[in-house]
DNA sequence: AGATCAAAGGTGAGTGCTTACTCACAAGAA
DNA sequence: TTCTTGTGAGTAAGCACTCACCTTTGATCT
């Protein structure tokens, strides 16, 4: 076994227990079990707990999302429909894989947030650089072409908003069971991204339209204000 | 000093470093430490640790925030906008006192999400509980009187969007270092509501007088679509 | 090719310290 | 006296972390 590969192996094993007990609730014991290894090889590979969870976090943070696509898409109230869809979606399948990456991701950070904060930060900053500036074109475009309201002096708040619903949704939804129960998942879903888009500013017609033709649009991009 | 005085005081502190560290990461010494008193008395006063927690998720469960006096408003549009901004008003008083009881009942049911949900769970409920039907009786008002779109399947969905959007917003400026600015306070607050009001289907007409004319207003309760 | 050997991978029994929890005992009130 | 409040030294278990010692690998030298 290379050294490379083992410590990749180490680091999967020590993110879901980081994930699963937080940092005070994680043993290097049950570590080096996941892991499937002795703690004396564990230590040979991260000189303390704690610089093991730092790479933890620290890699955590460089992880890229595949939303990289939605940056391509210009700004117009489509994309800023599609944008918002697509965070919702994204959310519900983290909910439907507890194990996967991006669950232990929110696990993470919402431990984060009762600490010092610093690794939220750097996803919000992240999350912040790649999808704001697509957001607030999109939303200004909106409003240009008469699909939005016009918004405060902070659109990104708007962003925020918006994202803490979807991210707050999912974490009552990550206990073994449920916090809430919002009903039927699809129609929830749905509900979700209008109360946003509905949150946002955006026109009932915009959203009808937008929402309800889903992605099957060509791709020019007239508002509906003036179509319809 | 007598039994029940000494378990009060004792309670006090614990819930202060429970919220603060987490279960795992509070030691029973940090606790007798921070109760001013030896680590024996306190075992003579909770069994176990598990225990003294166990308590003060109960206690926490049964503390009563002063929203009754919103239950005696009667349905209707206006009493939704107050409930809102009432919302959004609260969690940003628990943000000004880190340590205050609301303050920890937020980092332990956040804790509680990432743990078995079941305190959050029962939080939900006694919110639920107690203006569930408030904010849905208001808000099928509103809708009754034209000052709201007619709503889906699941109206309380709406509620917890709206709960979901504050309460995330008020955790990412729980730490020391706030991991969000959201700007100027009372801006951000007026855009938060505005987000939830308009998310819940309120018209744009409604939100301006309501949010406007705060709670300057008599108690007759017209509609402002039938008004205006 | 096979022998040699140093380095790297890997282990498990320790290390000292901290943890949750106990207990013999003291002080004061009824 | 006797019961309650209170202490601080103590205990066994668990913690992060170490170390002496195996085993495997692969390059080098006959």
């Amino acid at each position: 076994m290379t050294s490379d590969l083992r410590r990749q192996l180490i680091l999967g094993a020590a993110k879901r227990c980081f994930a699963r007990h937080g940092f005070a609730g994680t043993t290097t014991k049950s570590v080096a079990a996941a892991a499937s290894i002795s703690e004396g090889l564990l230590f040979k590979h991260f000189p303390t707990k704690s610089a093991l969870y730092a790479e933890i976090l620290a890699e955590e943070c460089a992880a890229d999302p595949a939303l990289h696509r939605l940056l391509e898409l210009e700004p117009s109230t489509r994309t800023l429909v599609t944008l918002i869809r697509e965070m919702v979606q994204h959310f519900r399948e983290v909910e439907a894989m507890p194990d996967q990456e991006d669950a232990q991701r929110l696990r993470l950070m919402l431990a984060s947030h009762l600490d010092d904060g610093e690794f939220a930060r750097l996803i919000y900053e992240k999350i912040s650089g790649l999808i704001g500036s697509a957001f607030t074109a999109s939303l200004s475009r909106a409003i240009q072409s008469g699909d939005a309201r016009p918004v405060g002096r902070e659109p990104m708040n708007l962003f925020w908003f918006a994202h803490h619903a979807v991210l707050m949704a999912t974490l009552t939804r990550l206990p073994t069971t449920p916090c809430l129960s919002y009903g039927d998942a699809p129609e929830s879903d749905r509900q979700l991204c209008e109360f946003i888009l509905r949150g946002i500013g955006l026109n009932e017609a915009a959203i009808a339209h937008y929402l309800d033709r889903d992605l099957a649009w060509d791709s020019g991009e007239p508002a509906i204000a003036e179509s319809a």
